[in-house]
RNA sequence: GCCGAAGUAGCUCAGCUGGUAGAGCUACUGAUUUGUAAUCAGUAGGUCGGGGGUUCGAUUCCCUCCUUCGGCUCCA
């Protein structure tokens, strides 16, 4: 007998070779229908897959994680069944499950998928769930496993065994599909009743585009219809807080052809909350002691040959315009200008450290397909900076720069985020990254010393550094979960020694300045792309672009109304009077939809007692009050962030 | 840039197999003077993304360019 446990701590006893399924049919009948895999001592195994030592076993329902996982890896294989049927001949390539459903990447030969195409694979699919055909796993040599697949003349899984040794070579078979696959896997194809394919894209073989684009297909599915339809309903949601709906809608930005792409036009209320992030900016920087400077949109070749992001960054910048026989670029970056501004005066020691501030609009080509809404745009101003310091100073310096960050996501209330540590990859370097190993792994250690330091958890990751030293990233989601960088902090080591920047030493030795590169908003464009999905729109008072509305009864009391307005005005709020001739109602319908925060209804009660009703948008009416009250009220929300 | 899809009024969308376009909201005008999520009536608004082709005739079919969307690659 061996001994099974159960992750409430309950032990149980089985014959060796007892499977999952049969563990959770000791339990009961209903157990056993939901579960789809189980995780045996840490590892997610097949549920028929015999079990022959004491171990610890978790079985896992479609609501577990790893079990969720099974089912859309299973899923990729039926519909690989499918298009393998419909197509014989096309080969596959990888088939793995998502947060969200799965994909499978597929070389079609000479076939083209369209969407209806998807509409009769879906449909097979479903019959063929609905033969209840098992999962089998079988395990193979690598010399038959090559066997195989040169007879079939599978390129790709050929290309996959080549990293597999003997003895970790499993296929599974389900209907007439095999595939080299290391598993698990659901028991049968029953489970899955609703089936959704959701698009069909060009995905380059390994992700290099060198490479050779496949077709891939992504899809969902589940065990229940009801529980597609609400997840149709999900995306459907998610879709409304995007920010490009929601821009328009709140007429914050607007993009237009003759303008160009990535161009965003910002309107007056995107302005708005425009000066209403620098506000918050500046001040905070300056309380770190930043100084501001401004630069030039342009700079001549010699400027980015000296920076070295002509070499390493020339595909991202916009073509040279000539003038005067000299090529000038657009600047993709702020950093050559401020080290210019470094570098225009002898520095001491005693000037360091010094923070170079700018809010710096930049210009990047972005590729045409890469573009996207607010998030990814060829102009945009980045909430930049330049901290020069000593070695000594820079534990410090870059402490300080999270604690901007800190100070910034808890005003803004976002929890949900990703420091990630971003490192060079040593085979790139002299291509992608400087080349200069021990200065590299001199400065990714002092990175993460202070990183631990901090106690912020992290991850890190190769071959996402900036070409002139390591960075930390910030991760941040979009409403229909595309991941983004939000802010950054730089580390370089590079551009000091190019630029031959240098301060006077105590000992009276030039040596050279880090530099931190560092824009904890991030740019405008991409920050209040992120903050209009967070806020679904709805934004605190203090950055709403309309903070107030005053919406009069009837025309009759517009005078009063202009009064309260001016008083509101005064006081630096942003506040639009309602003067049409629409009834109360209507009024307060538009304005909750535009999302003001707050109303003042204004009649004849408020004229004669200089008071104004007030409504929270989303909260209702909230009762009248004195106009001063009032006016005390929102500016104590508007100093505290609310 | 690559693979795939789409582009009709400011917005959301309708328009069967080719016979030069329609609705709601918005805007404007008038009436209504209104008390916490839509008052009524009228008016205006589109070289159907641009260009070219096929056709007696193109929003509809074909080509091409532009833009947008879903991905890939890339990135703040």
């Amino acid at each position: 007998m061996i001994k099974i446990t159960l992750p409430d701590g309950s032990v149980r006893e089985f014959e060796p070779g007892v499977t999952a399924y049969q563990v959770a049919a000791s339990i009961s009948q209903g157990l056993a229908k939901a579960v789809l895999a189980a995780e045996v001592n840490g590892e997610v195994w097949d549920l028929t897959r015999p079990i022959n030592q004491d171990s610890s076993l978790k079985l896992l329902k479609f609501e577990d994680e790893g079990g969720k996982k099974t089912f859309w890896h299973s899923s990729a294989h039926l519909m690989a069944e499918a298009i393998e049927e419909a197509y014989p001949g096309v080969k596959f390539w990888v088939g793995p499950p998502l947060d969200n459903g799965y994909y499978y990447d597929i070389d079609m030969g000479d076939n083209k998928l369209t969407e209806d195409d998807l509409r009769s694979i879906e449909k097979r699919m479903t019959e063929l769930a609905a033969q209840a055909n098992k999962y089998i796993r079988i395990e193979m040599s690598k010399d038959e496993a090559v066997k195989y697949f040169t007879e079939k003349g599978d390129e790709y899984k050929l290309d996959l065994l080549k990293g597999l040794t003997d003895g970790e070579i499993t296929f599974y078979k389900q209907g007439s599909f095999t595939d080299l696959c290391r598993g698990p896997h659901i028991p049968s194809t029953e489970y899955i009743k609703a089936v959704k394919l959701l698009s069909i894209a060009g995905a380059y073989w390994k992700g290099d585009e060198k490479n050779k684009q496949l077709t891939r297909v992504y899809g969902i599915t589940f065990p229940k219809q009801v529980q597609l339809d609400a997840h149709l309903a999900m995306l459907e949601e998610a879709r409304k807080n995007d920010h490009r709906t929601l821009g328009r809608e709140l007429e914050i930005f607007t993009f237009d052809d003759e303008v160009g792409p990535g161009l965003p036009l910002w309107l007056p209320k995107g302005a708005a909350i425009i000066e209403k992030l620098e506000k918050l900016a500046k001040e905070s920087e300056h309380e770190q002691g930043y100084v501001r400077v401004k630069t030039p949109h342009l700079a001549k070749e010699a400027l980015y040959l000296r920076s070295g992001h002509l070499p390493y960054y020339a595909e991202s910048m916009f073509p040279p315009m000539e003038m005067d026989g000299q090529k000038y670029y657009l600047k993709a970056m702020n950093c050559p200008h401020h080290h210019k501004i470094f570098g225009a005066l002898p520095k001491s020691y005693r000037d360091l450290p010094m923070r170079l501030a700018e809010y710096g609009t930049c210009y990047r080509y972005e590729q045409s397909g890469e573009l996207f809404g607010l998030m990814r745009v060829r102009s945009m101003q980045m909430n930049d900076a330049h901290i020069y310091c000593t070695k000594a100073q820079f534990a410090e310096e870059f402490m300080k720069v999270n604690e901007l960050y800190v100070k910034y996501f808890k005003i803004f209330g976002i929890d949900k985020y990703q420091m990630r540590f971003s490192k060079h990859e040593p085979s790139k370097l002299g291509q992608k990254y400087i080349d200069n190993a021990p200065l590299w792994i001199e400065t990714e250690n002092m990175v993460r010393e202070v990183l631990i330091k901090s106690g912020v958890p992290f991850v890190e990751v190769a071959d996402e550094a900036a070409f002139y030293g390591p960075k930390i990233d910030i991760q941040l989601w979009s409403a229909i979960g595309k991941e983004f960088t939000i802010a950054t902090n730089q580390v370089d080591f590079a551009q000091a020694e190019r630029f031959d920047l240098t301060f006077m030493n105590e000992h009276n030795e030039k040596e050279r300045p880090i530099i931190i590169h560092r824009a904890p908003l991030g740019t405008h464009e991409r920050f209040i792309g992120f903050l209009l999905e967070h806020y679904a729109g709805k934004f605190p008072v203090w950055l709403a672009p309309e903070q107030v509305a005053i919406l009069p009864i009837s025309d009759k009391y517009l005078d009063y109304a202009k009064e309260v307005r001016d008083t509101l005005r005064k006081n630096g709020l942003e506040v639009t009077l309602d003067d049409r001739a629409e009834k109360i109602g209507k009024k307060i319908r538009d304005t909750e939809l535009k999302r003001t925060p707050y109303m003042l209804v204004v009649g004849e009660k408020e004229q004669t007692d200089k008071a104004v009703s007030v409504r929270r948008q989303g909260q209702g009416d909230l009762g009248a009050m004195g106009l001063a009250d009032f006016t005390a009220k929102i500016l104590e929300e508007v100093k505290n962030y609310l």
